[in-house]
DNA sequence: CTTGACCCTGGAGTATGGTCCAGACCCATA
DNA sequence: TATGGGTCTGGACCATACTCCAGGGTCAAG
C-alpha cells in the first residue's frame, strides 16, 4: 500500500502521516529501489497502528507518550512475557482513564438530578468524585 | 480567596490561571477597589470549575471546546430546562468517550489473551472494535 | 508614609502537533 | 525516452497551551 491509499484507509493526510513517520510513530518499510527517495510501503498493521494512535490521542495522550509506549512495545516483541507486561500496564492506564470518565459522569448525572428535582439538597461538588 | 491560595487549591500555576481567565474559562469576581489592577477573588465554584477543566482536558477536549461548553452552560443558567438539556448533551459526549475507552480496553484484553494463549487464532484487529 | 509581600498587565518565548509548499525524484505507460 | 501522476525531502508557517519575565500597582503592618 502506498501513501495515498494509506491516507484513505486511515483518514490521515499525507503530511500528517509523514509527520508521524518523522516522529517514529509509524515505521513503514521502504521499497528497495529508489535510493534515498524510495517510496514508503504500508501494511494492515500500520493501519491498525494509525487507528490506535488516533484513539489514544482522542483520549488525551500526547504523541510523545504514545511513541514511548509503542517503542517499548516493539522492543518487547520477542518476549511474550515482556509484551504481556507492557500490555497490562497500558490496560491499567486505560482503566484509570475509564475511572475518570465514570467519575465525571457520576458528577454530571447527580447535578442533572439536582437540577431536575428543583434543588432539595446541596449542589453536588466535583471534589467528591475527582480527587 | 486570592490567586495564590486558588493556585494551591487547584494545582494550577498563577500564570495558567491568568491564561484561563484571559480565555474566559474562569471568571472570578474582582474587588471593587484597585481600579484596572484590582485583585481577582475566587470562590469554591471556581475551584470546581478548574477541576472540571483539568478533567475535560485530560479526556482530550481542547480549551476552545471546554470554553464553548461552559459559556453555553452559563447562558442557560436561568432556565433549568435549558441547563438540563446542555448537561444531557455533555453526558452524551462523555458516554461516547466512555465507549471509546471500553473499545480500546476490549481490544487490548483480547490481544493480551491472544499473546498469553500462544496464538491459537488470528491476532485481534482494532478495526473490529473501533470504527 | 514607607516597607515588603503579594498582585496585575502586556508582551516575548517555548513545545507540541500539525499544515503548506517548492523543487526534485520515481515509475508505469505510450 | 518523454510525459504525467504520484512520491520524497526540507523548511517555513500556523494554532494551541502554556511559561517567563519586566515594569508597575495594591495593601496590611509598623
Amino acid at each position: 500500500m502506498l501513501i495515498s491509499e494509506f491516507a484513505k484507509a486511515t483518514g490521515l493526510t499525507q503530511d500528517t502521516i509523514r509527520f508521524y513517520i518523522g516522529k517514529g510513530l509509524l515505521k513503514p518499510r521502504r521499497s528497495e529501489k529508489g535510493g534515498s527517495n524510495a517510496y514508503q510501503i504500508f501494511n494492515e498493521d500500520d493501519v491498525t497502528a494509525a487507528r490506535m494512535i488516533r484513539l489514544q490521542q482522542s483520549l488525551g495522550y500526547t504523541l510523545r507518550e504514545i511513541s514511548a509506549l509503542n517503542d517499548e512495545y516493539r522492543k518487547g516483541m520477542r518476549s511474550p512475557k515482556r509484551t504481556a507486561q507492557i500490555m497490562r500496564t497500558q490496560i491499567g492506564k486505560l482503566e484509570e482513564k475509564q475511572a475518570q470518565v465514570e467519575n465525571a459522569l457520576a458528577f454530571l448525572r447527580d447535578k442533572l438530578q439536582w437540577i431536575e428535582a428543583g434543588k432539595p439538597g446541596d449542589t453536588p461538588r466535583l471534589n467528591d468524585y475527582y480527587c
